[in-house]
DNA sequence: AACACTTCTTAATCTAGGTTAAGTGCTCTT
DNA sequence: AAGAGCACTTAACCTAGATTAAGAAGTGTT
């Protein structure tokens, strides 16, 4: 298991005062499956850190069909940076798929840990600028690809997940329909 | 005009020295339309900032197929993030669309820069959460809205954009061909 | 053990948007 | 002013993926 620490760690160096000081403004939480976490609606108050299991983040538009924003495992960053950073009702709705354990920062211990541990703020950079950078390929990659090569490129970024999660979820999170999903997949079994 | 310091003004305070300290680190330059600022392929060692003007950066998929990832124009940043972080060849091209002036920052310069004003690392944590923010929800429109109501989005969204770029661009940009585009926009000036 | 509930599959039918192709007007060269 | 080259349009035809509907198989609850 990957801790928080560790995680910072990959991109800035916490002394031991300043990794006890950022512990001591977390909280480190168990969750069983199908929890929400947020809905839509509400004001997202937190970040999430997933220590152990899997959540994803989606959203539900008029006609009551699900899109899949994001999927989180150990390791993995989570939340509704829309509602976080504005202060507004969100409209992404946070769910456990896994049993988990998540660590969790209220915005207003992130704003005090900024003031306290300025080098955070580049943490916090780094990985806003990462996370843009999936975001700017999976955008492209919606535009510029089909069903197919999606799943493909999902399967080879994200192996472990294709086993854990309803491929109902898969497929919403590429982009299509369980039906055709279901369709893709014997067709390329058939293929290879 | 919107200054680069007002735009820095938006979200941290700089002092009148670390004012002139940027600007030392950047350079204003001049661009005609059509200019190539940077290609696929190549490291992208700087990050752009539009005085004047508007750029667009794109890709181009196997099929000679352009994809518009944005389009940036008075006061908006604009680069290739993959490229820049990672220090890897990038796939996207930065073209000037109209005469521009550009604020240009090396990387260099603006490691120097976070080193000599570590609010800046603020400014830029800011700057890419708002930019994750609006990828998201680009992304969940792609997956649940029709090309329809993304351009009506893009319209209500980027008002004096419509009227200065080739509408296969936009297009490009809300994920159609300009076929299809033609054809829709034929349909809602009818509908209206 | 039986029930409800959810996930996944299959298949027929439909449609948003793509492709191909031809034509119209621009603007920019020379 | 004649041509080359874009940007845009129109229209016929095509397809990836959606929709609808039904059934199969698993899972948990009582």
């Amino acid at each position: 298991m990957q801790s928080i620490l560790e995680n910072i760690a990959k991109h800035v160096a916490l002394t031991q005062q300043e990794q006890e000081l950022f512990l001591s403004k977390t909280e480190t939480k168990p969750f069983k499956a199908k929890t929400i976490l947020l809905s839509s609606g509400e004001i997202a108050t937190c970040t999430y850190f997933v220590n152990s299991g899997i959540l994803r983040s989606f959203n539900i538009n008029d006609n009551i069909i699900e899109h899949v924003l994001h999927f989180a495992c150990e390791g993995w960053w989570i939340g509704d940076m829309y509602s976080y950073i504005s202060g507004k009702p969100g409209n992404l709705f946070l769910e456990v798929l896994e049993d988990a354990e998540v660590v969790i920062i209220t915005k207003e211990n992130q704003q005090q840990l900024y003031q306290e541990i300025p080098k955070l703020e580049r943490f916090f950079r780094i990985l806003a600028e990462n996370s843009l950078v999936s975001h700017q390929e999976r955008l492209m990659d919606n535009l510029s690809l089909t069903a197919e090569e999606r799943f493909e490129k999902f399967c080879s970024k994200y192996p472990t997940l294709i086993q854990k999660v309803p491929q109902k979820h898969i497929a919403s999170y590429i982009g299509v329909t369980p039906e055709f999903f279901s369709k893709m997949k014997a067709r390329l079994l058939k293929k290879n």
